[in-house]
DNA sequence: AAAATTCCATGAAACATTTCACACAACAAG
DNA sequence: CTTGTTGTGTGAAATGTTTCATGGAATTTT
């Protein structure tokens, strides 16, 4: 072994005094005679040798990388789910490749492309493009948005979650309900709160109304929503499904500019149960998305070794945390 | 080519009809005759050749690859600066590998093992092992923790920070100032705002306090001194500044249930310029860090081809913000 | 026009691993 | 004592690149 240089297998094999292969053995879990093992790991420690995850990569086609793709990092539920994700993957011994998009279906194709070519063992996609090309040679699993059948996607309750939020909004004597959604319009599964929030308002023969927007608009149709129904003080609603946290803060602010109370004029509830500084208080009463579990289950699915019957859609329960902006007891 | 398998240089060059280096020559950007590249490329579309990073790792050394190692990702501080490495690297053609230690000691240096053995070009650290021991086959930069001269530790101007706050402070009427710190206590960078805002009030002869505690403590002991440094609804502060936002946070609302308006009673400055959201409003005015020139220059540094001569202290420049909980016109 | 020089495509060797056919030893059965 | 069987260490081949010494063609020089 040259001085400078990383030892190699070999010159683990030259210290033990063993064959090349018995080295390998060793490191992938091969059972070998004991005091092979023995002599193999001595002198690997000896010489500080660490398996080379490349020439691994080149010739077992399995790297112990796994890729995830997010439109960005900052926002607190992408934060929170990369966070999860790379422990998940830490603790089955497998890396963390990390790709931002942006949002935009270019980049995230390109995204895709990038990390197909770094050879990962598997991508676990947070994508917008709804005409995204995902790679057959490379395993797939795609979190909040259903492509098709063949391509496992993991995401919460947002059905369930949207029923839950109208049930805690009566359970709390809310009567005629508003549900607000603001985001992309490319279908995801996030638009299943919508769904959710009206089954689980006529199951129960509650006034409701429902107002969707696109980013695009931005949030001031809202406001100007709200500032007209308004009357004699009063706001026509006495509960609001907001289909983000976000969006249930601004909606917050827009209340106390209208001079309504939260929550003694009106309750609120948001969705996504996103945290103040990362790991801090709710910023609303809301229903809670189980990151933990959406990592945990998109990487098991992703490195299951029996890929011959993958489920089509996982859906993760969601469930309730007040957040000051509901009569909680 | 075999069907089913990723094309390899050799099917391009055998498709091309041009001898395997010069495929090769290609995607390196070496000179080639424009006739060559051309059929070379073409021959690449043709078969959806992607260079497998693997391979050229294992021969070259180099892998495009950079190690993010970070506490976690989802506090707001990190979860941006996760965002801007992530894009500044992509913008260099590089991946970002990422590993979360939870500020474990034993974890870091793990994850330092674990990314060195995944042969990347470099590491970027934000640690808290003062013991860390850093390789010295692979390049690495610190950010907010310095080490030794020999490691390149990136920073934001902490004590101009210090001193910013205070003059903030000062010019919008405060006269008697208190610093407020929380952290872990191994030394680091961020250790010098209390510097700063020592040395900016003794420049202006301002009354100052500081009292600085540990993580381990909690937030309980600073209730507890601002309860006892009040006298007639009054306190003996007219200006506090805080070592992060999240402490000005908890710190904003133990000062309402003193029954002390902010700013008018008490103006407070935080530090760090976290947003809420991730890309919204700020929770208090601030001394804002430079996170995405953090991670230009961390990118820079680490890529840097002459190693020969490296900074080992970089101070970027902070600003001030406001948030709400000063007196700004 | 011949010689010298430059240019550039070529393909074999090297990189660090995994895999697999092989051989050898040990042991059981006939 | 021979033969068959099992178990296990061995080392060559293969993986997809980059690099580099090589040589042939084109260009310049004399």
């Amino acid at each position: 072994m040259k001085r400078g240089t990383m030892p190699t297998m070999k010159d683990v094999a030259k210290e033990a005094g063993v064959a090349l292969g018995t080295v390998s053995k060793v490191f992938n879990d091969i059972p070998v005679g004991e005091d092979y093992r023995r002599r193999v790991l001595d002198a690997a420690q000896k010489l500080g040798y660490q398996v080379n995850s490349y020439a691994r990569g080149l010739k077992a086609g399995k790297t112990g990388t796994v890729a995830l793709i997010l439109p960005n990092a900052y926002d607190p539920y992408f934060a929170a789910l990369a966070d999860s994700v790379c422990q998940t993957l830490a603790r089955r011994g497998c890396r963390m490749l990390m790709a931002v998009t942006g949002s935009d279906p270019d980049a995230e194709q390109q995204c895709i492309r990038m990390v197909e070519q770094n050879k990962v063992d598997g991508i676990i996609g947070l994508t917008y493009n709804p005409a995204l090309e995902i790679p057959a040679s490379i395993p797939f699993v795609s979190i909040d948005r259903y492509f098709n059948p063949a391509v496992p996607c993991v995401a919460s309750d947002n059905f369930g979650g949207g029923q839950l939020a109208v049930e805690k909004l009566a359970e709390r004597g809310c009567r005629r309900l508003l549900f607000l959604r603001i985001g992309a319009d490319v279908p995801g599964e996030p638009d299943k709160r919508m769904g959710g929030f009206q089954a689980a308002c006529q199951a129960r023969g509650l006034e409701h109304e429902a107002l969707a927007l696109n980013d695009r608009d931005g949030y001031e149709p809202f406001r100007v929503f709200l500032r007209s129904h308004v009357e004699g003080g009063r706001l026509s609603y006495d509960g609001i499904f907001c289909n983000t946290d976000r969006l249930a803060f601004y909606v917050q602010n827009m209340l106390a500019e209208l001079g309504l109370r939260v929550p003694e004029d009106v309750q609120l509830v948001g969705f996504d149960g996103v945290r103040r500084f990362g790991n801090d208080g709710y910023y609303c009463s809301t229903i809670v998305q189980p990151v933990g579990q959406l990592a945990e289950t998109s990487v098991n699915i992703l490195l299951e070794e029996d890929r011959s019957a993958l489920p089509s859609l996982i859906c993760l329960p969601v469930s309730y945390a007040p957040g000051g902006t509901t009569l909680d007891g």
